[in-house]
DNA sequence: GCTTGACCTAGAGCCGACTCCAGGTCATAC
DNA sequence: GTATGACCTGGAGTCGGCTCTAGGTCAAGC
């Protein structure tokens, strides 16, 4: 059973996070983690248990479109530690709204396709 | 009421589809439009209700995220008339399969960020 | 002792989809 | 006759989010 101690070396992370070594040096870079990862003698980074659970969480924002600097923000806010709760859930309100948006916005565009594909097998199954 | 003979300037056209004029531009350089745009005497596109019409279809195909050149794809096939309607079909299920599976993807993400509402709100309600 | 492979950095490059710019034409309003 | 504003072209610039390159370190296996 992993527990916090355990080192993972950034291919080991990219292979659990989905992630690719460039992106999680990119990531890195870009303040998406909540603290410094720690390095062994030769620089290498070694992450944690913890850090998978934070990455994995960013890769769920980001695939539901929140872009990177909210997820910087929202990295800043939590790394704060508590006390700017609100903050933290005005972010995540809004992303949800444009999340909602976007699944509204994606149902309608299905009626139109469905409706090509209903008239193309028709045609073809005529 | 408006028939395929009223001619609209690219103004009118940026205004009824949402689209930029450069878009509109842009969109008729990449092929999205099913003949070239008329012309008036100095020069100035004059667009058909029609055209509106299969701008309309772009842009909700856009919006769901199908990538230019697909629609440029789809764009040729329509164009070049009845006989092709099997690769429009196998266009429109792939596209239809992209999108589902989007909003299979929201919907999961959206668990998590409703969590994660809760939990702040939980906080700051305590 | 040398090869291999995973890792390191700083910085450049790429891709999609716009978006804007410079410099010009033209019709209408004053 | 000139100013305004919508339009034109070709081409450059922008932006977000990666993705890759060059050149190097280091540990383990043979």
């Amino acid at each position: 059973m992993p527990d916090s101690d355990t080192a993972l070396t950034i291919g080991q992370v990219a292979e659990r996070t989905g992630l690719s070594v460039h992106t999680l040096r990119f990531y890195e870079r870009e303040g998406i983690l909540t603290h410094p990862v720690r390095r062994d003698g030769g620089g290498r980074r070694l992450y944690t248990e913890h850090d998978v659970d934070w990455l994995t969480v960013c890769v769920i924002l980001r695939a539901s479109g929140m872009p990177l600097p909210a997820i910087r923000r929202y990295t800043e806010l939590v790394t704060a530690g508590a006390g700017n709760e609100a903050e933290r859930l005005t972010l995540m309100r809004q992303h949800r709204e444009r999340v909602t948006n976007q699944i509204a916005q994606l149902t309608r565009s299905l009626d139109l396709i469905n409706y090509k594909v209903g008239v193309y097998e028709d045609i073809l199954g005529a």
